[in-house]
DNA sequence: TCAGCTTGTTCGTATTACGAACATCCGTGC
DNA sequence: GCACGGATGTTCGTAATACGAACAAGCTGA
């Protein structure tokens, strides 16, 4: 089977389901419900097609009715229960997690490299923060200005690294954030040699950050353990000296049982 | 619009997408990985038509391709995103389970209703049991043989809960599960009078559980929070006068902020 | 009440998805 | 090493499916 992926166009694409998928995909946290009309702008569609996408959705159970409006029905985490479940770590991880939460007070996540992001796969939220970490799992941050990302990054083989920074957009969120690849390559070959990386402030002002690659005893990466902060709360003495050895610690702990 | 939906050949249901999404969710628990012919014979199509779609969905970046093996990518937590980002009680509800476990050392959960199914929409895990509960969000499980479930359908007006049971297939799990509609409908309306309700080892073996309902200021049914424990090591007194008056605290301090 | 805008729906047909059949690959046994 | 059979990969004629222009119905504000 040829490496290189079918295009919209080709014979073999579903087109119908691309644009299902697409229509699945318009609610977001901004559009939690929509009319028709607004699906269809949303996605760009022509509204008898949006529809038609909206009423099989319907007719599945992914999708509810209020009104003239629809939203998504819970039906919709089943499409994402499976990969889920395949991870048979993840309990475990979510265990290890939830001891540091319960131990530092500090939110805590796996995350994964998927395409130019890192997406939550397991988390562990902190308690009674007024600075309020909104994620939730199979939420989707560039990988290029988060922690995990780049320690995922700093795994990677050379020649994927280089051809990932080649097509990489540095869209600076904050004043601190990195805005050209050469320094940026600079903090990943860092990465790579600590073994963890930090980044501070530069996905969003007071979010300070440090993780960690977690691997299996027969060193598969399962993906980048980290613990998100507040930098007002948390100095860079503190998260070097307690919260990276702790990271490191359930890291190596993973390592121990997983195969 | 009409309330009742589109069937499957009516014009407006799009059929390429139906069979598109068959094919996400024969990747499950068991089958998380497979080869086109594998895809092919789980979803009960022919071998071409499933390629188109695995196809597809490889090229939309849902699936990727091992070999000749295809598994899905983080990427379909995506799709269940939305769902989880447009409830705004989330974050808070994760806290108050997370403090749950933290105190009691227990699982706990917000469930919702749909279809037959109780949908885990929000979970924290209890850390170091050696008897596991191995559920994640997106895990589905029958209504009718969960606290979560009983104490939902019990919230719901007589004339959707006849005809609810109506329809319910009750397949026992255990030997002490309920076998027919009479006596569950008794525990349904005994959880309504109550307000909670209680499974006893009816949906596992040694899986003990006491669930309440959840509402707004406004009286809209969030979902139902649940304990689940095991039966060889709490007794009913503890559920009933630890556990049970924790979750009914939490079910009021949501209720308090929730509009 | 009426007009205008939004939402809901229909149906002729262009295009798309279908599957039978052919092509290629891989593993096993001699 | 080679042949064979089964599994996997792919093509292409065409049946049928999804498309969108246009009509129908509903809603809201003046």
């Amino acid at each position: 089977m040829d490496e290189s992926s079918l295009k919209p166009g080709d014979r073999d694409f579903v087109s119908a389901l691309a644009s299902g998928l697409e229509v699945l995909q318009v609610f977001d946290a901004e559009h939690p419900r929509m009319t028709l009309s607004e699906v269809a702008a949303q996605a760009n569609m022509d509204r008898a097609k949006a529809r038609r996408f909206v009423l099989t959705l319907h007719a599945l159970g992914f999708v509810k009715r209020v009104g003239r409006q629809f939203e998504l029905t819970p039906k919709v985490l089943q499409l994402g229960y499976a990969y889920q479940a395949s991870n048979q770590y993840r309990a475990v991880i979510e265990q290890f997690l939830g001891d540091i939460t319960a131990e530092l007070g500090e939110s805590s996540s796996l995350g994964v490299l998927d395409g130019q992001d890192v997406v939550y796969v397991v988390r562990s939220a902190a308690r009674h923060r007024l600075m309020a970490i909104t994620l939730s799992v199979g939420t989707r941050l560039p990988a290029v200005y988060t922690s995990m990302g780049r320690v995922l990054l700093s795994q990677l083989p050379d020649t994927e690294l280089d051809s990932f920074l080649d097509s990489a957009e540095l869209t600076p969120f904050t004043p601190y954030a990195i805005k050209s690849v050469a320094p940026l390559k600079e903090e990943i070959l860092k990465a790579r040699s600590q073994g963890f990386a930090i980044v501070d402030q530069e996905l969003d002002s007071g979010l300070r950050s440090v993780a960690v690659p977690v691997y299996t005893s027969r060193n598969v990466l399962l993906g980048a353990l980290n613990i998100s902060t507040n930098a007002a709360r948390v100095d860079m003495e503190t998260l070097m000296t307690v919260y990276l050895p702790r990271l490191q610690d359930v890291a190596a702990r993973v390592r121990a049982i997983a195969q």
